[in-house]
DNA sequence: GATAAAAATTAAAGTAGTTGAAGAAATCAG
DNA sequence: CTGATTTCTTCAACTACTTTAATTTTTATC
């Protein structure tokens, strides 16, 4: 599948669209590769574009009073990432995002949404409909922070992200559950041995 | 302010709209009112209705396999909720919806609002616009999670929500901050003797 | 391919939050 | 107003998870 295509895909799951729309939407994107490592945004910065990732995987992530790293979303190939809070307001953000892996997007930014908006209405729907599937997951996630134990959690992530777990170190995987790497790797180790 | 004004209010906040517009949108809602732990919908149940609060306060929760019940969300006057996963994908819900107090609400269908965004396109913006605010909520509250101590996130919660703790149990508190109400029961100590 | 840097493992001691149980205080239903 | 139910408090024992620190393994860099 090509780069084009994938996010073809994404649309047409959730809108029909005619080819001078199609091309509309794309002629408003532009493309940018993110070195390993290397920052989409930073704490006070404000978030000028969502992000539609073509291949790569970042995190979007804070840092805590005693530097601590928790990541609030991974994202990878297919997946739509942006802090929408800042990217809507305007507002300096809280969040980091940086790439995990090198890692290429499709960016648009707010002006050239709301243009296309304007000229195609039914992205506002498409737009709407990603936003909830990512209010969804997020419910989950409280849900599952409040309900389930470490371990309960730790299962839950490698059996719904299996690709990802081989992707990223464990350091990533505890900053995002929620508990330390020390206590993942016991974690591990205990479940390995039964 | 009558019933009538906080829901225009809301919807003031976000769109502008023609007196025929807003008495259409009205045309489309039923009011329904809840006593006190009467449940608005029960996990495995579909949640066919948005619903905004004129009065009383509602939560939404899960009940896990030790019995334990740990709230999603709560609702007050001036809020939307519903469990739009149920509520978009027409599946059945893992949620409870029950009311703290007494509560009034309007109502409106998915065929209604499906209605009403043909009719009314501006609407779609509007509800798009109460979802962006609902996750970036939920975005919070996950960092929280992961970044704070116990503690430290019952202080935030009466802070940022000093009206609702004086309205609700400690039960209900505990039970959404994640601990239990013995152990918040202890930390009030503790904070009242310092 | 050698060296440095980052990540993972292990162990031991410490702490935050749970559990269970019992009594006191508050709320609810008739 | 009364008894019944639910909520809140307190205590002590317990467990899940953290912290620190030392060692090994893996990954990155030139």
């Amino acid at each position: 599948m090509t780069n084009e295509e994938l996010l073809l895909n994404n649309l047409a799951r959730h809108i029909s669209l005619e080819q001078t729309e199609i091309d509309f939407f794309f002629s408003l994107l532009t493309q940018k590769t993110l070195k390993k490592k290397a920052f989409l945004l930073r704490q006070g910065e404000v978030c000028k574009t969502e992000n539609f990732i073509l291949s790569g995987c970042i995190r979007m992530y804070t840092i805590d009073d005693s530097g601590q790293e928790h990541i609030v979303m991974f994202g990878v190939e297919g997946w739509w990432t942006s802090d929408l809070y800042s990217f809507f307001t305007g507002t300096p953000s809280e969040y980091y995002i940086d790439a995990l892996e090198d890692a290429v997007l499709l960016q648009i930014t707010k002006e050239r949404l709301e243009l296309l908006y304007e000229k195609v209405p039914k992205f506002e729907r498409f737009f709407r409909i990603l936003l909830q599937n990512a209010f969804i997951a997020q419910q989950r996630r409280i849900n599952q922070n409040l309900s389930y134990t470490a371990e309960q959690r730790y299962l839950d992530f490698i059996q719904k992200y299996p690709q990802l777990e081989q992707r990223i170190s464990q350091k990533q995987v505890a900053a995002y559950l929620g508990f330390t790497p020390v206590f993942l790797s016991m974690l591990r180790k205990k479940l390995s041995q039964s």
